[in-house]
RNA sequence: GCCCGGGUGGCGAAACCGGCAGACGCAACGGACUUAAAAUCCGUUUUCUCGCAAGAGGAGUGCGGGUUCAAGUCCCGCCCCGGGCACCA
């Protein structure tokens, strides 16, 4: 049969059509099958799908597409993280509700989806935009609210102008809005609803250790950071006139004797009851050019209260300040600056003629001197520390704790950098809280029968003012459940983050309208085997979701105590150099690329360019090379197809038949490695262009049996990568379908053996001759034949040999003198 | 400042356990086919020196040292790039 010219539009879409009502990837619960739970991070639904979202999908679906050929039970879910402000900008600008233009979105990128033939059980789709999804995000919040993990109080929160509304602490990027990068929050005090994340902060830590085997590195360190964990001790400094205690924290309480003042925060409650006119003035000043100047550096100031403390551990008075670089939202919001051992109080004490007094000297050293030019924040030995002195830093730290205990004045401490997650959004296009807060009684939670608490579909979004919520009358309205009262709903919103914490749990039960999902369902497929997504989520999505799942335990809904065993950051889609952005303009839509090259050339590529934690840069002449190797495969394919299907499967019967086979067998062992363990599809993608290369270079000398033999391989190889060209040559090859679910290749080590191979020769490490010997030729008769080579010869005659070091079918190393 | 990555041809990259550096692809150049172009196919392509040539020799994985028969790979000290954290007491 004359070859075909590779026309990927009708192929592609022949297949997408075929295959649009079969779900062919459904799943469901088998114990008898090893399962698999692979995950891709849900998108966002913006509206279009570029690049970007290819290869992150494209990655998954490559694996997914391998472990169902290798008999696992693979459940590949997709849906839409369908809550957030983009709607509600939208709704502004277009004039359309925020629930159409969402639902045109999701509607717009599933037909994306399914034209670029991603593996997705679709019967598992979820949009947390339905009541029937956000009733379960209500449902939490009770459950927590029951257990004291929701709860709402009055705090500096930080607030983003541009989406006028409150923002977590993870949604904040160098003082600005993570969505709006220039945009600084500021800082302002409301009533907000929060969730103890911090009840979990010794966990979420600590379990790290479990994720170290298949987390990167790096997520874990952006989350050890970020939780921020610090041991140390709380101890009661008394002020000499009132007698006032001031608890400080500190993680050196070895060097308390050493302490010359105690600095308060500015926003110190002290500072409001015992400071002067002066004094507070001064400290709104600090608070003020804080929030003003944003984050980095600022010059260390400070203000003398007139106040002296005593230490609980005796010595003289020493002066309070207030200090604008002591933060009040951290251990207690008071320090003792302890200049001599510690840097920043060094600092600040040197500025404002604070004396310093040297109380820790090196193991192997001598105290420094009080005019000492720099502190000395090593452990060492105690000093002039009363009954503590001469012990080293730990064991004073022991002995101190435990006085401090005794003596009721402090207490050994820990204190973590993470703070609660404040989850108030002054938002439409999100779930609503479900209290009711009453004259009388207070915040009250909706009772469960009536959850969900809908969000109503009539309103006008303004972008201006607080919570649009708060302008439907029929929303906010409504009678206290406890006493029966007139009483009004809350009208802020949950950040969308809440949405995303759990939907993967979600996907297993979909459709239960009766529970978040049932527990036995989850015991089946949890904990995913494989998570894919952005870095960027490393401390906000990933940390939230380990919360969550931590949470659900306790509640006994679940057993594991971990997401996700596995997580893989891959790497951005970059175009020209830089990352796609609409402003600049250079966005490589989904359907450019599938119009122009078909999907089938858009996914070879991009698991081809780079290895899948690299950045790429989408060059569209790589493309053409992907395109142009479909391209060639499916010729060759299409003009062998009669040998392949009317002649059985033989053995090799020639050295061209030898030479192709042998290619294929090492083929798939290269292949099956790089899904087995690292993941580096570009290589795998060289090993079928390699293979390729073989097979053109001998096919006008191929017998019928061995193209039988080796075509339905090479295209079960191509599966994974190029799936609708995969699954129209299995049809070409006359093979019952579909071609996604037959098994994988089998390795035949005999077939991939070389006869011969080339090993390298050596004099001291240089390379003078390579020569061809039987692959099974011993040590021995390789060094002679490594010594018979006459460009070696020229090497070693009239020298001495000193040593022959002889790796078998790689090289012989001669190291010869004189 | 601290913590992670990373630095290899003109470009994307490969080399997985210390064993032939540059697989595979892109671009470029030369050739075949063609009236011509596109497509396709074949060939060259790290660099320098010597040579008409076949070939021979040297250098080479950010820089400087070290270990080793052998280093892109291991060790020590630097430089540069990207990311994260950063007055957290």
């Amino acid at each position: 049969m004359p070859e075909k010219p590779y026309d990927h539009t009708s192929i592609e879409l022949k297949w997408c059509e075929r295959f649009a009502d079969a779900n062919l990837f459904e799943v469901t619960e088998d114990p008898s099958r090893p399962k698999y739970y692979l995950l891709e991070m849900l998108p966002y639904p913006s509206g279009t799908l570029h690049v970007g979202h290819i290869r992150n999908y494209t990655i998954g679906d490559a694996l997914a597409r391998y472990k169902w050929m290798r008999g696992f039970n693979v459940i590949h879910p997709m849906g839409w993280d369908a809550f957030g402000l983009p709607a509600e900008n939208a709704a502004i600008a277009n004039k359309r509700h925020p629930r159409d233009w969402t639902l045109s979105n999701i509607a717009k990128m599933k037909q994306q989806h399914r034209r670029y033939g991603f593996s997705y059980d679709w019967s598992r789709e979820v949009s947390t935009c339905e009541p029937e999804y956000y009733r379960w995000n209500q449902w939490f919040f009770l459950k927590m609210y029951e257990k004291g993990l929701a709860y709402r109080k009055k705090a500096l929160v930080n607030w983003c102008p541009e989406c006028a509304t409150v923002l977590a602490n993870e949604q904040v990027v160098d003082g600005c809005c993570w969505r709006h990068e220039s945009t600084p929050v500021e800082q302002r005090a409301l009533e907000q609803w929060f969730l103890k994340i911090t009840a979990y902060a010794d966990e979420l830590l600590s379990a790290i250790g479990e994720l170290e085997a298949g987390w990167p590195e790096r997520v874990l360190a952006m989350q050890r950071n970020w939780i921020g964990r610090s041991e140390g001790a709380e101890a009661d400094f008394t002020l000499v006139a009132s007698g006032h205690k001031v608890r400080v924290f500190t993680t050196r309480i070895d060097t308390i004797f050493g302490a010359t003042c105690v600095i308060l925060a500015p926003e110190h409650p002290l500072v409001d009851e015992l400071g002067s006119p002066d004094v507070k003035a001064e400290a709104k000043r600090m608070i003020d050019s804080r929030a003003a100047k944003g984050p980095g550096d600022i010059e260390k100031e400070g203000a003398f209260t007139g106040l002296h403390a005593q230490s609980p551990f005796g010595g003289p008075p020493v002066p309070v300040w207030i200090g604008n670089f002591v933060l009040t939202g951290y251990g207690t919001g008071a320090i003792m600056a302890v200049p001599a051992h510690d840097e920043r109080d060094f600092e600040f004490c040197r500025k404002y003629g604070i004396p310093v007094r040297p109380v820790i000297r090196p193991v192997d050293g001598e105290l420094a001197r009080e005019d000492t030019i720099a502190a000395f924040p090593d452990d060492g030995i105690l000093e002039n520390s009363g009954e503590f002195s001469g012990l080293t830093s730990a064991e004073a730290r022991r002995r101190m704790c435990a006085q401090a205990e005794a003596g009721g004045f402090g207490t050994h401490a820990v204190t973590f950098r993470i703070k609660d997650w404040g989850i108030s959004r002054q938002r439409y296009w999100g779930t609503p809280i479900p209290i009711i807060h009453c004259p009388k009684c207070g915040s009250v939670p909706v009772p469960e029968q009536d959850l969900p608490v809908v969000l109503p579909v009539n309103i006008e979004i303004t972008g201006r003012g607080r919570s649009p919520l708060e302008n439907v009358p029929e929303f906010v309205q409504t009678a206290c459940p406890r006493c029966g009262a007139a009483a009004r709903r809350e009208t802020d919103t949950m950040d969308t983050f809440i949405d995303s914490s759990w939907y993967f749990y979600r996907y297993c039960d979909a459709h239960n309208s009766q529970a978040p999902f049932d527990s036995a369902k989850i015991a089946y497929w949890f904990p995913i085997d494989q998570y894919i997504g952005g870095v960027e989520h490393a401390i906000l999505h990933l940390i939230y979701s380990r919360f969550f799942t931590k949470m659900m335990r306790d509640l006994g809904l679940i057993t594991n105590s971990e997401p996700a065993t596995r997580l893989f950051t891959q790497g951005m889609v970059i175009k020209d150099g830089r990352k796609m952005s609409k402003s600049v303009g250079n966005v490589v839509s989904a359907d450019e690329m599938a119009e122009r090259y078909g999907t089938d050339t858009a996914r070879l590529f991009a698991l081809f360019a780079a290895p899948p934690e690299k950045d790429l840069d989408w060059q569209f002449s790589g493309v053409e090379g992907a395109y142009r190797f479909l391209s060639r495969v499916y010729r060759l394919v299409t003009r062998n197809a009669d040998a392949a299907r009317d002649a059985a499967p033989a053995p090799p019967a020639g050295d061209a038949d030898k030479a192709v086979l042998r290619k294929l067998h090492q083929t798939i062992a290269r292949i099956t490695e790089d899904f087995d363990s690292r993941w580096h599809f570009n290589t795998s993608i060289a090993a079928l262009m390699e293979l390729m290369n073989e097979i053109t270079e001998h096919e006008s000398a191929l017998t019928p049996g061995c193209i039988a033999s080796l075509l339905p391989n090479v295209v079960l190889l191509l599966g994974p990568f190029a799936p609708y060209l995969a699954e129209e040559l299995w049809e070409e090859l006359g093979r019952p379908g579909p071609l996604c679910k037959q098994s994988w290749p089998v390795f035949d080590a005999a077939l991939a053996q070389d006869d011969s191979v080339e090993v390298a020769v050596q004099v001291n490490g240089k390379v003078r001759a390579r020569i061809t010997v039987p692959h099974d030729t011993g040590k021995e008769a390789l060094e002679a034949a490594a010594l018979a080579d006459p460009r070696v010869k020229t090497h070693v005659d009239g020298k001495q040999v000193v040593k022959l070091i002889t790796v078998p079918g790689k090289l012989v190393n001669i190291v010869v003198k004189g």
